[in-house]
RNA sequence: GCCCCCGUAGCCCAACCGGCAGAGGCAGGCGACUUAAAAUCGUCACAGUCUGGGUUCGAAUCCCAGCGGGGGCACCA
């Protein structure tokens, strides 16, 4: 679509934004700086991109929509940050640089100056002062220092350990980084395990709080991110239970979340990775030893793909050891097998095959006996009659146990193959016989207190944060490493340590950091005792960068301090946070965590780093997501010059709620560019002066005018972009209809709803905006301008039509006034005569009136 | 297996606290302007809200069950 040959003044949109570009960069309008200014303030932030190449039609979304919120803000009158960066570290600028030969620095800021171009050109109100860039040294300085105030506190540590490794890339990577079906996030590579020693940051230490601080954002967070935060932090609440081996001298602890099963233990498993497994197998046979090594081989060469099919075969090895239940002393066999993990609760699991399908499927495989302890037909069926609270907590006797006329057959897990999961009364468990589940939990809880033999205890899914690459681009690790293997941190006033130059270095992944070929760089003084270290060459993982960004751009040039606590307290945390849903785990669990560290360390006195969050869809074509392989890419470049970026960012509003995903199939930004058209032209067409008197104006278009005004902040504040949008388009429509059938174009209501029109405009298509703007006679900046309050006395309407229902059908509609009482309205909705007429000779035997909307006339049915 | 979200015209989507199912757009039909077309302007909606129950004077909206689609987690004890 183009703007055709139109008449001399028609709408183009591609000059009004080369008269507006150069304009505004001159004008800065949102630059925000002054100390003095006394308006409350909003941080808006989006998240910062990575520069991967040109922006692409996510971007144009994600920018969009956090402009509308930040522009929205301003013409609220609050004084609002707005800032923008790059997170330029990471591997595809390293992947691209060995590709072409070539260093990651070129790659990567030739790519952020197209970015910037195009971020530019699509007028998002950004404060350009307070660019950064992750990969300077000026801010990964600030990566290093929030390092060793980790390392200071104890949360970052160095551990030998199963990681996951991507075999293409050559580089560990975190938890968050395997998708779910085992492959890499990155390279699409199987990811598999291997022992290394690597950095950690413990955000184990504060699972608990990062749960708990998700109810703080109830309401002002998406619940999908909440549910899914949930999720992967994974606490389960149950018990530690101390399992005495024989023949070794310390117990085994194991984590359940189901203690009041003790009784139904019938064996033990281990990891079989899992140091205690190597342990206990040191003292069995030969023939044993020789199995479990074999085995121990195919477990850790199997990928995490055939480890996570849940419907395998169950596998383990006989370890001939022995166990001894702690509720009953029993012999309980140990088994090494690999549904247990290393790397969850203690490594090591009482097996109770009759309520957990995983031991069932592993008893039945190998032969193990299966034992009920819960009758889960109790409450169904009343086999065992109602229990008291008196019997529940001891001063009344329990019924013995009849379970009689029950198919015990269908019933027997080890029969019919079904672990018996749900709620029921405990069986076969001495004291605890005939309580419910969790009466026997917390029953059970309390016997292994009393006896010394277990504790109630929390387990989290989440595990801690691996931060080390052994990759180049990246920030490096301030560590140096002693001859005796002592870890010396790298002294503050000594950083930032530098990324060597590429000059002479090996980029290839080849299992080791690249920047351990720096000899140079490598190889320093023990600071201590000036015998000869080396620095640790691992990078970070780039989301230690992001995990802190957004106080960093409160003063981003400042070399004495990662952020200034002041501005900080003026500031932070983020009012409004915009981006997309698939950084609704890694980044944003980091940044929590993150911001709690720097709060318990006396940096920043809040706790959550985003008060409120948008979750922008993706933009797709055709149903699928876009990729280049798919060659269903829609180029943001090519869409901008097709349609203009007004056009665009319209389209970005308009398509539907922003969390759901757009359809640029379904979209149409030829109809958003032909709204703009329309409504730039009832700007054009106003002919009244601007002092004029708005009051003399069309009423009617007044009333639509101002009903905008009163009903767009509530829409906007709650994300209803769409519908604002829809709500600009009726008003252009009305004030068109004005001018060529109505009172004119000189009609002063014209000119306010145009005014209003290029206010709201400016939300989402600033171009168009400003140049309306200039044309209704005034300066720019539209977009500083501030909202216009709503004239109350025109929001009520001259009549309303209210329905009359009989019997909850509707038969009559009443045009009344808005304030007519209800005995008005039930006076006249009982003198319709099409209810008279439905009503019939029946009684009426309630009449519900809710003025002035709706009458409801109830009658008793005939006969 | 566990948790969460969504099903409204051909399509994308609206509908405040339960109160007239339609705000807006796309596609389409018709008309005006035009020699004609494009552009522009105007105009046109029996979809009864996935299905079946329930609550209610009244249900797209609340509850239950089912069907369909999407997402997160998953041998996590």
């Amino acid at each position: 679509m183009s703007n055709g040959p139109e008449d001399e003044d028609g709408y183009d949109f591609a000059a009004i934004q080369a008269k507006w570009a150069p304009i505004w960069e001159e004008l800065e309008p949102f630059r925000t700086s002054d100390p003095g200014d006394v308006r409350p303030r909003k941080y808006v932030l989006d998240m910062f991109p990575y520069p991967s190449g040109d922006l692409h039609m996510g971007h144009a979304e994600v920018y969009a929509l956090g402009d509308i919120v930040a522009r929205y803000w301003r013409q609220q009158g609050f004084n609002v940050l707005h800032p923008i960066g790059w997170d330029s570290f990471g591997l595809p600028a390293e992947n691209a640089a060995i590709k072409r030969g070539i260093d990651p620095r070129g790659w990567t800021y030739d790519n952020i100056a197209q970015q910037k171009k195009s971020m530019k050109l699509y007028a998002a109100s950004f404060d350009w002062s307070r660019e950064l860039h992750t990969s300077d040294p000026e801010y990964y300085k600030w990566n290093q220092w929030l390092f060793l105030q980790l390392y200071k506190k104890g949360l970052a540590y160095r551990k030998d350990s199963w990681v996951n490794w991507d075999p293409i890339d050559q580089t560990v990577l975190a938890n968050e980084q395997v998708l779910p079906d085992g492959t890499s996030e990155r390279s699409g590579a199987v990811v598999v395990k291997k022992k290394l020693t690597q950095w950690y940051f413990k955000i184990t230490d504060y699972a608990d709080r990062l749960l708990d601080d998700l109810n703080q954002l109830e309401g002002t967070w998406p619940t999908k991110v909440l549910n899914m935060q949930r999720n992967w932090i994974g606490r389960s609440i149950g018990a530690d239970v101390d399992f005495v081996i024989e023949g070794r001298e310390a117990p085994v602890s194991v984590f359940t979340t189901r203690p009041d099963t003790l009784h139904g233990a019938t064996f033990m498993v281990v990891a079989p990775d899992a140091d205690l497994a190597a342990e206990l197998v040191a003292g069995a046979s030969a023939e044993v030893r020789e199995n479990f090594a074999a085995y121990l081989v195919k477990v850790q060469n199997s990928t995490e793909i055939e480890r996570q099919a849940t419907d395998r075969e169950k596998t383990g090895v006989f370890l001939e050891r022995y166990a001894i239940n702690p509720a009953n002393g029993e012999r309980l066999p140990v088994w090494a097998a690999d549904y247990v993990l290393a790397d969850y609760g203690h490594g090591a699991v009482m097996a109770v095959p009759a309520h957990d399908q995983r031991d069932l499927d592993f008893a039945l495989r190998f032969d193990l006996p299966v034992r009920v302890v819960v009758d889960t037909t109790a409450p169904v069926t009343g086999v065992i009659p109602v229990i008291t609270p008196g019997m529940l907590d001891g001063s009344e006797e329990l019924p013995d146990d009849p379970a009689n006329g029950v198919d015990s057959d269908a019933l027997d897990p080890a029969k019919s193959g079904t672990a018996l999961a749900g709620e029921g009364r405990l069986i076969n468990s001495g004291a605890l016989n005939g309580l419910t589940k969790s009466n026997a939990i917390k029953r059970m809880i309390e016997q292994l207190v009393a006896d010394g033999t277990g504790r109630a205890t929390k387990n989290y899914r989440l595990r801690d944060w691996l931060i080390s690459r052994q990759r180049y681009w990246g920030t490096p690790i301030p560590i140096i490493h002693g001859e005796d293997g002592t870890e010396i941190p790298v002294p503050e006033d000594q950083l930032p340590v530098l990324l060597p130059p590429t000059d002479g270095l090996d980029l290839k992944p080849k299992g080791t950091s690249p920047l351990g070929g720096a000899t140079d760089w490598v190889n320093v003084v023990n600071p201590i005792d000036g015998t000869p270290a080396k620095r640790d060459a691992d990078t970070m993982d780039t989301f230690v960068d992001s995990s802190w960004y957004f106080l960093r751009f409160l003063n981003p040039t400042d070399d004495t301090k990662a952020f200034d606590p002041k501005e900080a307290d003026k500031w932070a945390p983020v009012d409004q946070y915009v981006g997309g849903v698939e950084h609704a785990i890694l980044h944003l669990l980091y940044a929590r965590f993150i911001t709690k560290v720097l709060f318990d360390l006396g940096f920043v006195t809040f706790t959550e780093p985003f008060t409120a969050l948008l979750n922008q869809g993706m933009v797709i074509l055709d149903g699928a997501k876009m990729s280049k392989s798919k060659g269903n890419l829609v180029y943001f470049t090519e869409e901008v010059d097709k349609y203009g970026v007004d056009a665009v960012r319209l389209t970005m509003a308009f398509a539907g709620p922003p969390e759901d995903d757009i359809d640029w199939a379904d979209v149409s930004p030829v109809g958003s560019a032909k709204f703009l058209a329309r409504a730039w032209r009832v700007a054009r067409d106003v002919t009244s002066a601007p002092d004029v008197e708005w009051k003399t104006g069309d009423a009617a278009l007044r009333r639509v005018t101002h009903r905008f005004l009163a009903d767009a902040p509530s829409l906007i504040e709650s994300f209803k972009f769409n519908v604002v949008v829809a709500r600009m388009m009726e008003l252009v429509n009305a004030t068109r209809k004005v001018i060529d059938t109505g009172a004119g174009p000189a009609d002063a209501a014209v000119r306010e709803a145009a005014e209003v029109t290029a206010m709201a405009l400016n939300l989402f298509s600033p171009y168009t905006a400003e140049d309306m703007w200039q044309r209704l006679g005034y300066e720019p900046c539209v977009a500083l301008a501030q909202w216009r309050k709503a004239d109350r006395s025109l929001l009520v309407a001259e009549s309303v039509t209210a329905v009359v229902q009989v019997d909850g059908k509707v038969r009559d509609r009443l045009e009344v006034s808005p304030k007519i009482s209800n005995d008005d309205l039930e006076v006249q909705a009982r003198a319709s005569a099409a209810a008279i007429r439905s009503i019939g000779d029946r009684e009426i035997v309630r009449v519900i009136v809710r003025a002035p909307r709706m009458v409801s006339i109830v009658t008793k049915p005939a006969g």
